[in-house]
DNA sequence: GGAAATCGTTTCGCTTCCGTTTCATTTTGT
DNA sequence: ACAAAATGAAACGGAAGCGAAACGATTTCC
């Protein structure tokens, strides 16, 4: 059965999650380098450059930034693709996983305490 | 009855609004612009520049700014308030009401469109 | 083999956001 | 009346992101 939201749940979640998310994430990502950390985790691998950037509409430098700030922090790696090298790899981390289940379990609490 | 997540459910659905906003939205608002804006369409009431920064544990330059930028935007307006006339008000504006009803709609597809 | 195409990065100038501090205005308390 | 407190805005220096263009490294195509 589809999840079926009314209009002031959809925004409330967003709020409480954004509020939540403001209050006590130390990361401070922007929803560009979310859209890209969330892509990297649920789509399925591989994941390049010029992959991300068709996916979230925006050029390529985008993403390498977002690679450098995000990789920074350990959320995400970069790998040379051995079968063609010009390629970049952008995959998991251990810290990226965790920090990826973390903003999930965030959600999930916030939609439970959305008024009926 | 509670809205029920599964975690893969929570990370796609904020996956898939993060990556429609990037892709379609003009006002590219940061993470604590929009908890700002929600938080006055959604909570009563009046809102202060200093309410609003207890509300997201920030300090008063951060909602000052934010609303300098939104104010541009005109997503929200400002009016002293003539009871205390240190305080400034900010209201609701038609453009913002519109936009947040916009934000709404995008979070009710994507959830209609969730994996089960 | 060599020109052309592809890929990711770097550079440039610009804008925006940040935290901290300082300021002007207004209200409160005595 | 007048000092103290409270409120929001402005000033300051620093950090990070943006779009556009140019750049090396690698592969593809004759």
């Amino acid at each position: 059965m589809a999840i079926q939201l009314r209009p002031v749940q959809a925004l409330r979640l967003w709020q409480q999650v954004a509020l939540h998310t403001v209050h006590n994430d130390a990361h401070d990502l922007t929803l560009r380098q979310m859209a890209i950390l969330l892509t990297v985790y649920l789509d399925a691998p591989p994941h390049t450059v010029r992959g991300l950037a068709a996916r979230l509409g925006v050029t390529k430098p985008v993403i390498t930034r977002a690679l450098d700030t995000m990789g920074a922090m350990k959320l995400v790696s970069r790998h040379r693709d051995e079968n063609d090298r010009r390629n970049v790899l952008v995959r998991r981390t251990v810290e990226g996983a965790l920090y990826v289940e973390r903003f999930g379990d965030d959600i999930i609490a916030s939609a439970l305490q959305l008024p009926i």
